[in-house]
DNA sequence: CATTAGCACTCGCCGAGTGAGAGTGCTAAT
DNA sequence: ATTAGCACTCTCACTCGGCGAGTGCTAATG
């Protein structure tokens, strides 16, 4: 525990150099909010913090920065979460209203309003539950030897897969098509093994694609949308940086997945990943805001920032929650 | 027209300047490939092709390098368009068969294919005709008052969309997606409109939700697939630059269509955009190759390329048109 | 004992100055 | 038409010094 001056004044230079990513000098500090002490006696309990790990010194003779132990004591403990604007809320909201209808539309959007709303990047996963379960599959005919198979999954996921037979007609992919739901329909994986296979070699085969598709969909994360490489890249630790490859590969690449630690968290709960505390060695002057949404015990996704360390935590982390929120009530109603 | 002389000197420059992104000088000319003249000869070459527009000074006392004229001159011109080492191709090839299922993945799989093989920013757009058809409808029921409306278009085409209903059961979904299938199935917009509308109230609005849709569908290109940010931010002219968040602005936004000039490109073409032909202000000096792929009169899309007007045209040009080619055959077999 | 004034010291950040190198254009000779 | 020679230009990299901001230490103070 710090005393309660060391406290204040760790909050002071977190906030400052949050603000204007410069380092902030003992001088400064007391110029601009008037504690009742000199810049010596600042100068001594700075000296005082940084032996304690919470600042550093990029140089001798610079000012002092927040280390990522002071980060974390900052989200901690000293934080005042700034509320969400009424104004911004309904701003949000009413971009929601707009595009109620496309459902892919809505994460996407989620992704570029969070992005804006916090002038980062952002991520977010559209929803699935533990266990993916078959709804329904429709085989289309294309040609006369292939034939596309649409396969609705729980939460109204669909996938598509294009299957070659020897030969069919159109009737019977109906039959067999009617078949294979009557009998797989709301079955889950390992559900649908314990079925004992078809006589008929066209649903053998249609199921098989089935499985196989379905194995894939349980290893992965939902479909994720991203936005803001704009806003983060024009962040100042990035504008002169070779790291910026580095950061650019992962925002775009499926390496997401890596960077950003969605296992280990638990149903509405949220998150922060400071700087080192990151796996990602690109990610070190990273930090990672995330949230889980949806429903308890049903299909959840996940919101997530990624920034900067010097990030506007007080801002940052209530707009993720917010948007948390909303992303659970609306896939509450589908 | 140039002279003899004159084309394999604009030749050389543009081919050093690719190559090492240095301007070319006048004794380094003669000295690495030795024409039988002084560097002042050159130089008084050199003068009058810049006098003419195709090479310019980035300032008094150094090299030159090639404008958009001598760019544009060399693609139609002077280039030798070097052959896809057979290698490469069996490479290329080969990483197809690998996914060869998975439709979806195949575009993104060429997107990136190629923005590895030419080491700049990539762009493959999904196949579609000029026309879009509904094939087929599939009501999903989701909860009591909701289902999610399947729709398979043309070229396997899918989208999805959420429908609110006021009552309804299962059994009904399926009689009204018969209905509408039979009435519509394999119609365009157009004709579907000349259809006088059904009595049954459910059908009616799962057409509304139709034609809505497909109206859309006409409107847009196809789904658009990118790779490469990487790549071409790794190219020197950007290393450095404000220009980079624009550019980013372009390749990760919808813009994108706005910036690859697909309409006036007919089937089977190729196209090269250098420089400041090129419609936004932020790709001054950037070069797009595209060419489309497809089927005469079927389904087609596009493949494009985007980088630095310094950009190694004889070998992307013949990447990108491999790779169309590839892309063609794919889609003719489904 | 905590606080603070004073002071010497340390760095990073310009801006000016400099020399080297590469390249040019011009002129006069071939 | 070509070319050797030369003066000139401009960038680049480097150095040097002053400025300013900030520090740590010491000694004086309440």
């Amino acid at each position: 525990m710090l005393t309660e001056r060391r406290s204040t004044l760790l909050n002071l230079i977190v906030e400052e150099y949050v603000d204007t990513a410069v380092p902030v000098g003992s001088q400064y500090v007391v110029r601009k909010h008037d504690l009742g002490v000199s810049p010596a006696t600042v100068r001594l309990e700075m000296a005082r913090l940084e032996e304690l790990g919470y600042i550093t010194q990029p140089h001798t003779s610079a000012g002092r920065i927040p280390s990522d132990k002071g980060y974390r004591y900052y989200v901690e403990s000293l934080m005042a979460e700034e509320k969400l604007a009424s104004e911004a809320q309904e701003t949000i909201r009413h971009q929601f209203h707009q595009a109620e209808r496309a459902m892919e539309q809505w994460f996407q959007l989620a992704a570029a309003v969070l992005a804006h709303s916090v002038s980062n990047f952002a991520v977010v996963t559209s929803p699935r539950s533990k266990q993916t379960r078959l709804r329904q599959v429709q085989l289309v005919p294309l040609q006369d030897d292939s034939a596309l198979c649409v396969v609705v999954l729980n939460e109204a996921r669909i996938r598509q897969q294009v299957i070659g037979f020897r030969e069919m007609d159109a009737d019977e992919l109906i039959v067999v098509a009617n078949r294979v739901n009557e009998r797989y329909g709301g079955l889950s994986l390992a559900e649908m093994r314990s079925v004992p296979e078809s006589q008929h070699a066209l649903d053998a085969l249609v199921v098989r694609v089935l499985t196989e598709l379905m194995e894939q969909e349980d290893a992965a994360l939902g479909d994720v949308f991203r936005d803001g490489v704009r806003e983060v890249l024009s962040q100042p630790e990035f504008a002169r940086s070779e790291r910026i490859l580095d950061l650019i590969d992962i925002l775009e690449q499926r390496t997401l997945s890596a960077a950003i630690p969605v296992r280990q968290l638990g149903e509405h709960e949220m998150s922060v990943v400071i700087g080192a505390e990151n796996a990602h060695e690109a990610m070190r002057d990273c930090s990672v805001v995330l949230a889980r949404y949806g429903t308890e015990g049903g299909p959840s996704g996940v919101v997530a920032v990624l920034g900067p360390t010097r990030m506007r935590y007080a801002s940052t982390i209530p707009t993720v929650r917010y948007l948390a929120e909303l992303l659970g009530d609306l896939i509450a109603h589908i």
